[in-house]
DNA sequence: ACCTTTGTCAAGCAATCTCTTGATTAGCAT
DNA sequence: ATGCTAATCAAGAGATTGCTTGACAAAGGT
């Protein structure tokens, strides 16, 4: 049996992990840093948190290394680690969707029907691409495109959309997409061009998978 | 904002998985498990636990769904839900190793000094058993090496394995593996056939790790 | 120098988690 | 039935966590 207390710190090591994830506002924490950087009080506003509250959970990530800061003026800057723990965020967004049972009531809750709503998956928006027959809008607030969107996606953040329409055709599809499978914001915008009489629909998944999975991206432009 | 009620309540589901992997005691069961089913009280001695604290967070685990039970006589068995689950606990255990400031440390007062250890790579074992001049040991306790072992591997306990030095060639390698690159059953048998003047060296990874890989494996056998 | 903005720290209460102990249930054998 | 083993349940003590409030620190602007 070795030693049992060395043995038992250990785990309880690989446990701090866990517990960083164990909460529902550090996991929304998380989804919003898995865009890009973000300071405390965006991130504060985004969870619907006191920015002393929000802090707090930002200062459990760093201590178990999840997230890095930079300072910038009065400002300080979140962001995650490196890619691997946008991985173990996707993958335990899986195994719940997997083994949660309760989790698909509470993503209907939250998310609404789609049934109804046209969608797409990245293999078949990787098609569409390489044909050229669909426009892809990145609904997200500017700030997120910027650090990062699928290549030849035009920024229209979904509180810009209605008044952009005209700067979207008709006869062409769009695409919609946002932070990923759990975001209200691309179903928001395919519902409203869809009211509107424009051919719209949603990618499944978000950016960070999209960018996770190796798939054509850029920043900045 | 939508609904931040509902949002709050789908992040908490996802939390819920972090809950699960936020204990070590939990933590150590999952390493456990991630070799194949064991009952109840097995899990309990292998974690040095009371069998009534031992139940308690295979409840909770099996809650979350992250297990499966299978009742055999007056037994329960508790198997990881799919492979999911495997992938999820390594993936979290390379987060921990990368960013988690303490765990070198504490690997290494759980481990002692690997450096003087011999090692080998999948990758090198794969290469050395095409060739063929290497013999495999499973140095972990026969009913995880029944639930399924390297290809080709020989099942020597660790407790077992003074008893059957003579079966081992001195002038071939031998290379032991056991639960996975945390575990110190390979170590302790490597340390053993060096003294007696054996070629060991310890597989890197574990079990887990090489059926994951998708490497050739076998059961029963 | 003073004020403003942004973020962190510290204390405290309520809620939750962990492990212990002792009772209870499920399945099997006699 | 009775007894035995394996596992779960229930209650409680002690530690940990989550959020609030108010004070404090750091950087920049005037």
């Amino acid at each position: 049996m070795s030693d049992r207390g060395a043995k038992d710190a250990l785990f309880e090591g690989f446990a701090l992990v866990g517990k960083a994830l164990a909460s529902g506002r550090r996991a929304e924490l998380i989804d919003v840093l898995a865009q890009g950087e973000r300071s405390v009080d965006e991130l504060a506003d985004e969870i619907g948190q006191s920015v002393a509250n929000t802090s707090q959970h930002l200062q459990q990530l760093l201590r178990t290394g999840l997230v890095r800061t930079r300072r910038d003026g009065t400002r300080v800057y979140y962001t995650l680690a490196d890619e691997r723990v946008t991985r173990l965020w996707q993958l335990l967004r899986e195994v719940a969707a997997e083994h949660v049972s309760e989790l698909d009531e509470l993503a209907r809750a939250y998310l609404g029907d789609r049934n109804a709503l046209e969608s797409m998956t990245q293999a078949q928006l990787r098609g569409r691409l390489r044909v050229g027959d669909v426009i892809v809008i990145d609904v997200r607030p500017p700030a997120e495109y910027a650090a990062g969107h699928i290549r030849g996606a035009r920024s229209v953040p979904l509180s810009d959309l209605a008044r952009r329409l005209r700067d979207l055709p008709k006869d062409t599809e769009v695409v919609a997409y946002c932070r990923g499978p759990y975001c209200v914001y691309a179903d928001d915008a395919v519902r409203t061009l869809r009211r509107r009489g424009y051919q719209a629909s949603r990618l499944e998944d978000g950016y960070p998978e999209w960018a996770q999975a190796g798939l054509p991206v850029e920043t900045h432009a």
